[in-house]
DNA sequence: AAATTTATTAAACAGTGTTCAATAAAAAAA
DNA sequence: TTTTTTTATTGAACACTGTTTAATAAATTT
């Protein structure tokens, strides 16, 4: 039963050794211009045997695609330690800022390049745990008084759009040009103004 | 000398034709879905011979970049009539919204598919002029007393990544699942929920 | 030691964007 | 009108792409 373990073990190596590969250009180079011969000569590997592991460039894809999300909700859940809910929420869209900033490969990955209609699976999962997350904190704001009279789901939705437009502006380099400030400090005073707004109990 | 003028008719013509079978295949399948080899069969053409009207894929692509950047401004410019400057801020919003709708494609191809970096050339002066109407219409509602103490540059980037959040998160379909409504109508209550928290003169 | 499962590979298929020499058609010059 | 030159078109070729598959090597089980 060893040798079955350990057979399983150089399995789940070369599944990571692949992944490790993938992730690096993927993130690098973008969907199309990541090809399974590239990802496997990075690692000297033979690019038919990737389908030994992989069911085809779209399920390496969705790897990542769920990666980014976990280290994502992971950042989120990370605000839970501000007690106040109106500051958590502030923190929220901030954590979402930052991601978008410090991983804007992952950004690209998760909201911008896959294709239109359903992120099947345990990715689509996540990204829901990461709206329920949003929508319980402005649950518990509105629970004290905040954004009266306001119904939560669309503010939720609305929130998940200031923000995503914010991140995806910036991530895509629109608007250079006409806003002549960097991207980094441009998302904040945008992302400032939008809490300016929303500010009142 | 009416001669070369005829010519240069037919070259528009051909120009005009390949144009035309790019569009269909462009806005059905995307931009990697669609081929040069398609684009030339469908006007049964040969796919070298786009070579001598158009540079590359990509200068095809622009070109309906650039005619869907045209169609998004001459609509935004026709909410001009309305006097009250915040509701033509508002119609404004709408425009863009009702856009995303009935020219899917369009905006799929403007805002989301084309690659990260900048736009080049024309189809950036048109979105450039788009965010100067926005701009602008903002100014007059300030000059009237609407948003008290914020600046101008960051609330027109806000409202623009608002609403493009908006369009986007529609464009692509996510959040089916959590928001059981369908897109439209989410759209619609999500902005009318930005606008009541700006709403305060 | 033989049989069987597991893993790897190169080759092939059908597709992609793009280039280019050959060629046909049309216009200009002789 | 004939010759030359320009303009437009084509199919073949190049170097890629994702994916499948038959052959093969390696490791494990019988």
């Amino acid at each position: 039963m060893s040798i079955a373990k350990r057979k399983e073990q150089e399995k789940l190596e070369m599944h990571k050794r692949i992944l490790d590969s993938a992730r690096k250009i993927f993130l690098e180079k973008g969907y199309e211009q990541t090809s399974i011969r590239n990802i496997a000569s990075e690692i000297n590997y033979s690019p038919g045997s990737i389908y030994f592991y992989f069911k085809d460039k779209n399920e390496i894809f969705h790897e990542l695609h769920k990666e980014g999300f976990r280290l994502l909700l992971s950042q989120m859940k990370a605000v839970n330690t501000i007690e106040n809910p109106f500051e958590r929420y502030k923190a929220l869209g901030l954590v979402f800022i930052r991601f978008a900033q410090n991983h804007t490969d992952y950004y690209n990955l998760m909201f911008l390049v896959s294709e239109t209609g359903k992120v099947q699976g345990e990715g689509f999962q996540i990204a829901q745990e990461a709206i329920e997350h949003l929508s319980g904190v402005i649950h518990l704001c509105q629970e004290q008084g905040w954004f009266k009279g306001l119904n939560n789901k669309y503010l939720t939705f609305m929130t998940l759009s200031a923000v995503h437009g914010i991140c995806s502006l910036y991530c895509k380099d629109r608007m250079a040009g006409f806003f002549e400030k960097p991207g980094e400090e441009l998302m904040i005073h945008g992302y400032e103004t939008f809490i300016a707004l929303i500010d009142k109990k």
